[in-house]
DNA sequence: CATGAATGAGTATTCATTCAT
DNA sequence: GATGAATGAATACTCATTCAT
C-alpha cells in the first residue's frame, strides 16, 4: 500500500528505528518540537548519527512520528466505522482523535496543517484520515445526528480546538467529559 | 503590590517602549515567538540595547505584550458587562476573547497558563480577567442561558479551544460563525 | 566607486574586521580553506559571532579576502601600466600577479574561477583586473613583444599555471626566475 | 621492499578492488576528493565495509588511485622513450603527463608532492617517473632541444603548472595547443 | 569476506544578552 | 539613555571509520 520499496531492515536497525520513534513521540508530545536531536538520540540509546541515518532531517522525524499517529488513528477509525451505526461511529471517532492527539498543541495542530503544506508521507496518511472523517460525517448527517451545514473543514477545526481545550483542562475526567458534551450537543441539528 | 516604584519615564523612552510593544505584538502574532529580538528592535526603529533596557528578557517582552492584550480585553469586557443583560454580555465577551486572541496560538494560550507558571504581572491581569469571566458566567447561568454545571476552567478551556479552531479555519466568516454556533449551542442548558 | 553605502564603522569594529581579514588571508593561504571558522575567529582574537557579523558566511569571508587581494593587484597594476612602456608593463604585471597570488593553489585559482561563477563583489573586482590585463596584453602585442594570437583566457590560464608552478618550486629564486624566463620566452612572437 | 607479503586475493575480491579504484579515479577526478567514501562504495556496487577492507583509509584509497595513474604514465613514457628520438620523446612525454593528469588539480599535484610527505607506495612510483623524466630531459638537452639550465624540479613544476593552466582553459583545443606552444617554445635554448 | 548500521567528533551558523562607545 | 558590536553556548547535520550480523 505504500509506494516505496523498503528492504526488510535488520533486526537491530528496526529496533533502533522503533525506539527512536517512540522516544521522539514522547518527547515531542510532552516538551514540544524544540528538543535537541542529540537528546532524543541519547534517550533512545543511540548516537546522533543513527538518528540521522533513519530520519535524514529533524523534520522528517517529526513527520514520521505524526504519520504513525495518523495511521493508528485511521486504523481504529476504520474499525469503528465498520462495527457501529453512523451516528455512534462518528462520535466515537471524534473522541478517538482527541484522545490520540493528546500532547503539546503545536504538535497536534499538524493534523490539520498536514492538508496544507506537509510532505509526501504525511500528506498521504492525512488525506486518508480526512476521507474517513468525511465519510463518517456524511453518514452521521444523513442519520440526522449532526447539523447538515457542518463541513469537513469545520469538523477538523473543531477537533483541533477540542484537543487544545482538553490540554488546558488536564486530567480531570468530569471536566473533560463536559467539554465533549458541549461540543457534541453543539454539533446536533437545532 | 509590585515592589518597584516606576519613575515617569522620559518622553522618548515612553515612545520607544510603546513602539516596541506594538511591533512585538504584531510580530509575535503573525510570525510566532521565534522571531529574533534584533528584528523586533529594528522594526521598532531602535537598537537591541534599547529593547533590552525596557524589557530585560525576551520573555519579559512577550509577557508585557500579553498583559497589554489581557488588559484591553478586560476593559472591553467590563464595558460589555455593564451595558447588557447577563446572557448577552456573556456571549459577547466570549466572542471578544476569541477575536482579540487571534493570531499565533502559542500566544493565545497564555491566557490559561495563568495559574501555572506565569510571572507576576501576567498573573495579575490574568486573574482579573478570570474574575470577570467568572462573574459573567455565573450571571448567564442564573439567567438560565448556560448549563449550570459549566465551571470556569471549562469555560477557559473552551475559549482557548475555540481560538485554536478559528486559527485553523482561516478567514471564511461563514465557517467561523458556524463554529461559534456549535459552541454556543453546546453551552446552553439541555 | 563601490555601489553599497557603508556607514563609517566604529573604530573597534573596523579593527576587528581588518584583523579577521588578515588572519583569514594568512590561514586560507597557508592551510587551505578547510580551516574551521572558529579557529580563524580565535586567531583574530574575537568570538565566532563577531566573525559572522562581519561576514555572514564562510564563503563570504573567503570572497572578501580574495577581493582584497585582487584590488591590491589591480592598484599596483594600474601604477605599472601608467609608468612604463607597454612591453615592460605587461611583464611586470605578470610577475606581480604571480607574486601576489602565492599561497595555496585552490585559493589562487579563484582568480580565474571568479570570471565564471562567483558573487557580486568578487565578480566586480575580478572584471576590473581582467580589463586591465586585456589592455596590457593588447599594448604588448602592438609593441610586438607578445605573440598576437594569445588571448586573455590563455593569458590568465598561464598566470594561474605559473602560480601553481611557483608553489611547487618553493623559494629557490634561481629556479623561479628560470620559470619566468621559460614563460616569457614562450610568449614572445616566434 | 614492503614488509607485508600479499596473498593472491580471491577473484571477487580482486574484482571489487579494481572496481573501487576505477570508480574512485573517476569520482576524485571529476568531483574532487571531498566526495564521501560511502558514495564511492555505492557507485562501485559494494558496501563501505568492503572499501575499508581494501583501503584502510580514505587517504590510502586516494594514494592507490594516484599510484595507478603514475604507473600508467610511467609505462607509456617508457614506450615513448624507447620508440622515438630524444627531443620528440621528451615533448611527447610532457604532453602525456598533462593529458593524463587532467582533472581536479589537487589531484594532479600529487606528482610533485613526491619527496615531501607522501607514503611509501606513492613515493616509490613517483620516484620511478622522476627518474624517467630526468633521463628524457637530459636526452633532450644533449640533443640541443631544451635549454641546458633547466633542472628536473623546474620541469616538474612546469608540468604541474601547465596542468593547472589547462584546467582553467576548458576544452578549447586551439587555446590548449597555444599553451603547449608557449611552454615548448619557452623551454627551447635561447 | 561482504555488508551496511552505528558511532560521535567536528563544523557552520543563529540568537539572546552584555557592554564599550 | 541609546546604540549596535561582541560574545559564545547551543544546534542540526556530515562523514570517516568500526563492528555486529
Amino acid at each position: 500500500m505504500s509506494g516505496a520499496q523498503e528492504r526488510p531492515l535488520r533486526a537491530d536497525a528496526a529496533r533502533n528505528r522503533a525506539r527512536l520513534l517512540d522516544v521522539a513521540t514522547e518527547v515531542f508530545t510532552t516538551r514540544g518540537v524544540g528538543v535537541p536531536t542529540e537528546e532524543i538520540a541519547r534517550a533512545a540509546g543511540v548516537g546522533v548519527g543513527t538518528l540521522f541515518r533513519h530520519f535524514p532531517t529533524k523534520e522528517a522525524l517529526l513527520e514520521a512520528v505524526m504519520v504513525r499517529r495518523l495511521e493508528a488513528i485511521a486504523a481504529r477509525t476504520a474499525r469503528l466505522a465498520a462495527g457501529s451505526e453512523p451516528a455512534e461511529a462518528f462520535l466515537a471517532c471524534f473522541r478517538l482523535v482527541i484522545d490520540r492527539s493528546a500532547g503539546r498543541n503545536e504538535f497536534a495542530q499538524a493534523l490539520a496543517a498536514a492538508g496544507v503544506d506537509a510532505h509526501a508521507a504525511l500528506q498521504e496518511s492525512s488525506t486518508a484520515i480526512r476521507a474517513q472523517l468525511a465519510e463518517l460525517l456524511t453518514g452521521a448527517q444523513q442519520a440526522g445526528a449532526v447539523r447538515p451545514d457542518l463541513g469537513l473543514p469545520e469538523l477538523i477545526a473543531l477537533m483541533v480546538g477540542t484537543t487544545t481545550a482538553m490540554e488546558h483542562l488536564g486530567a480531570d475526567p468530569v471536566a473533560r467529559e463536559r467539554i465533549f458534551e458541549v461540543v457534541f450537543d453543539g454539533m446536533r441539528p437545532r
